[in-house]
DNA sequence: AGTACCATGTAAGCCGTTACATGATTCT
DNA sequence: AGAATCATGTAACGGCTTACATGGTACT
């Protein structure tokens, strides 16, 4: 049911297409939930039916602009602060970190440094994101995360490094 | 398809029952991959099919134990090793984490502080954990995972009470 | 004129959750 | 004897992915 949180809480910080909340999804939102447009669009559908959601506008190609109503508002609020969270998640890299000791030093090494590569990828783009953030005219309230996101991620790099120099050490002795 | 491979990579630590297996995703992977006993073992079915693991014994109460075969452990490694990753990620906490900035200053303390004793929980499991694999007979592959998971937790704990704390400002200001 | 991107929708099939179903063994 | 736990399975339903399908607008 995370979806249609998702989907009223993009709504909740400005009004969107289907469209635009597809990219948002792919943007802003790709490292914890993700959704394309094939279930996108029948959900604003699901939406605007409960009355969370209204239609404000139609523009070009046929683009409905939707927006949060009040008591989606109200719905969005209550799942966040009443709603008991699930904790649980669902990482394929998590569970690949997990299985890697399984392999011998050399494939070890080789993954970890294909996960390293990545991680700096990933914290460099956060880097120029926050960059931005602070250039910005109004104060985004959105900051903290970008800040937690790299926080993470350099906690990651340091132990992919320190995973690749004990592969390596461990390759070496044999 | 990730779930194939979460089954072949228990396996491959070493032989168990369906039974076995659940209890394992439910202990060691619940924050990363999780599974229910109806999911493992048409699993199980299908990979002993495939000839990716076989049964090499059968206990009390109709207990099946498998274990994986050399072509298992085949194409566990080509996984592991050679196909590309799949980043996604689905966590409602995460979605969670992203949209708090909506809520006011009240409530959003409020669900930081949900948070806070969560992950502080989390800490001490982990923490607990890490002792116990120190004090192991045998040096155990996976300490480090554990190690990551503390590092982690903690950066999200320190995350968490600053922004509590900016929260409790704000709140105050008004 | 052709390519790229904007924009929305539907359908088939797979994956995962919840619920149903059954029976053996161990503990109190 | 009854409760808890071990142990395996199936079925219905819902969520998500992939693929199909269509058309408008902007750029070169």
């Amino acid at each position: 049911m995370s979806l249609r949180y998702a989907v009223l809480g993009l709504l909740a910080r400005r009004p969107s297409t289907g469209y635009e909340l597809t990219q948002t999804f792919d943007r802003s939102l790709r490292t914890s939930w993700y959704a394309r447009h094939s279930q996108i669009y029948p959900e604003l559908a699901k939406l605007e039916a409960a009355n969370l959601v209204e239609l404000v506008g139609q523009g070009a190609r046929g683009s409905k602009t939707y927006a949060i109503t009040e008591a989606g508002r109200a719905e969005l609020r209550q799942w966040l602060v009443e709603a008991e969270p699930d904790r649980s998640q669902r990482s394929e890299s998590g569970l690949r970190l997990f299985l890697t000791p399984l392999l011998d030093p050399t494939d070890r090494q080789a993954t970890y440094e294909r996960d390293l590569a990545h991680v700096t990828q990933e914290l460099a783009a956060l880097e120029k994101v926050r960059a931005e953030v602070r250039t910005a005219p109004e104060p985004e309230a959105f900051a903290p995360q970008v800040e937690l996101g790299i926080r993470i991620n350099t906690v990651l790099r340091d132990w992919l490094r320190e995973q690749i120099q004990a592969s390596a050490d461990n390759a070496d002795h044999e």
